[in-house]
DNA sequence: TATAGAATTGACGTAAACGTAAAAGGTGCG
DNA sequence: CGCACCTTTTACGTTTACGTCAATTCTATA
């Protein structure tokens, strides 16, 4: 199987297909593409969320992967794990309505807001601790009284 | 070395000390009074963090231990690692201004501050990204038109 | 004395998401 | 032809803060 001629914004050496319908990518420009590296790729191959083709030995992605991988990038910026992130994709069939996918994200989702929700009243929490800590800080280091402890060992 | 009676709140077989001046607490009344394991008190040790006293083999903490921890648990909450901490406590000079400790103190604060605020953002971001795409899911589940880019694979 | 509970050290395991090095194969360009 | 790149697989390393045994010892109490 030969590829096509080099693409548009490629530093690629190899040929890059960027023709009409079948459109395949290499590692390195999906990499470049969507901000991952190499490594990262071939970790969610690794882990089953990612499928792409081969020419031999060489990993060929095409727009499926690409939805897919956005999905994976979607979904670990609101604080899915890939674990999770697989677990849902898994359940996608094209054929169907996938009322099932769409309940467990939906599940999935809200479990998940929850904990963003705690972690933000956590950070929120922390913010206020360590401003107040700041201030007694500021005080022992301006005037020289009695120390309180606040920082000290 | 012998300790005295048994103190207060305590499930424990051997003697406790909760005399006088000294107090001397063990590993274990040490624990649940923090409400950290074990592990974690010989972890921090083991660290440099604490420095208890020893009878024979058995580690006894005195209320010194105590500060420690606290500032220990402190900046952990406010979410600076142990190595931190234990660079902040390592200034601490009891015949000084610690004036070196506090501003080092002030100055991790900062940053960790900045991280703080950065991690809010980041989780506002996710929380609104994450909401969005439930609203989408939600419509895909009463609606049954065409699937967007949200939830399939 | 037997037993239960507390303590000790040592050392491997865990989680997440890759990083990084190693060793090697393919390929177009000059 | 050979270099410069791209790619491959394998596999150990990293980070942080402990968890979880395991084997052993100590002590007090029944």
């Amino acid at each position: 199987m030969k590829l096509v001629s080099p693409g548009e914004a490629a530093a690629n050496t190899n040929d890059i297909p960027v023709e009409a319908g079948e459109e395949f990518v290499r590692i390195g420009e999906m990499a470049k593409k969507y901000g991952v590296t190499l490594r990262t790729l071939r970790f969610y191959e690794d882990k089953g969320l990612l499928n792409p083709h081969r020419d031999g030995s060489t990993r060929l992605y095409t727009r499926r992967d690409k939805a897919r991988l956005k999905l994976i990038l979607l979904g670990r910026k609101v604080g899915f794990s890939l674990r999770d992130v697989k677990q849902m994709m898994d359940l996608y069939d094209p054929t169907g309505t996938n009322t099932r996918q769409l309940r467990l994200a939906l599940d999935k989702s809200e479990k998940q807001l929850a904990r963003l929700q705690k972690q933000r009243a956590l950070i929120d929490d922390a913010i206020n601790e360590l401003s107040a800590s700041m201030t007694q800080v500021r005080h022992m280091l301006t005037e020289r009284t009695a120390p309180q402890a606040s920082a000290a060992g």
